[in-house]
DNA sequence: TATTGATTTCATAAAATACTGAAAAAACAA
DNA sequence: TTGTTTTTTCAGTATTTTATGAAATCAATA
């Protein structure tokens, strides 16, 4: 990697840092967060040595990392001619990220809250009493809220951005 | 508490099981999405014993997420005649639970990031070099963004669950 | 094929987080 | 005041999550 100025090297550390602290308090793993945000503002893509050696972790804490990410879409796999290593490369356009994290934590936080909502919705249709009501009416305003949730998740992050840029026009008139 | 039917009692601990291995994926705490799925389906607010008996957890614990909760807005404390207790009551509504859980997750975890992001910005703004640029640019298109989802975030929060609807349903046009 | 470089796995260790239970403080009543 | 009930705090413990590092596996080259 070219040497780049100290005080970029310094500012770019301290984003790394907190955003990596973000991370945890948006429930990600400080590592995943803090990887992310070096491959995001680096001009070139890292192999898997030159993370752990910028961040001081360990090659399998690195490695489980990456793929994590990989597995996520934030990030994606090159090679290099000549090299036999795997280098990592962020998707680095903001729309595009957020699309694939929306994507994602739908699929991993919505749809199960779905299953559960529906599941007890039907469980609990043709009992009695008022704990009885009180509960089905619970769950099936809380199924269509998630329901309604999912589809405009879905819709999302199935759109361009100059689509959604649009749209948000539209939002505040 | 007025016995309910035992069908309904394990369909309801299903859903408060449920609901807090939910909350972990969600990155909150177990029992504090516990008792909030437990107050939300209660048909009459409930005292801290209460809350403990039922999911046979410690009165520390209780106490401590209760009071999380009642700082996230999502219950209330409320009062007995002739009861000396403290007892809770769930926000029922869905558009209300939606909310508070979105002004409030904006102040904890978009506010911050802006900040970050804005210093990070300006700091970078005057160096020399390819890698700087990368920076800085990077910098600058995630602070717009975040920024755009705070104002949006703060939109969202304010709205009437009418006006809310009436622009979904635009939405869908 | 053997050799070397790179990736993956995983048992163990460390760190972060959540929970308990009991004691202190606060609120109310007599 | 003094006693009683309820709330709050917090040191110690348990649990869960994350990280390490070395060994196993895989892949490319010669």
């Amino acid at each position: 990697m070219r040497e780049a100025p100290a005080k970029l090297e310094k500012i770019r550390e301290e984003f790394v840092t907190q955003w990596g602290v973000m991370g945890t308090q948006w429930g990600i793993n400080r590592t995943m967060a803090q990887i992310h945000a070096l491959l995001m503002t680096s001009a070139q893509a890292m192999s898997t040595d030159e993370v752990m050696e910028t961040l001081e972790i360990s090659r399998g804490n690195a490695h489980t990392n990456l793929k994590e990410l990989v597995g996520w879409g934030l990030i994606k796999i090159t090679t290099k001619k000549g090299e036999r290593k795997e280098f990592f490369e962020a998707e680095k356009g903001v729309w595009d990220m957020f699309r694939r994290i929306t994507a994602e934590r739908k699929r991993r936080e919505i749809d199960p809250a779905l299953n559960v909502l529906r599941k007890c919705r039907d469980e609990s249709a043709n009992l009695e009493g008022k704990e009885s009501m009180v509960f089905h009416e619970q769950m099936k305003e809380l199924e269509e809220f998630v329901a309604f949730a999912a589809s405009m998740s879905d819709k999302v992050a199935g759109m361009q951005h100059g689509k959604a840029m649009q749209l948000a026009f539209k939002f505040f008139s």
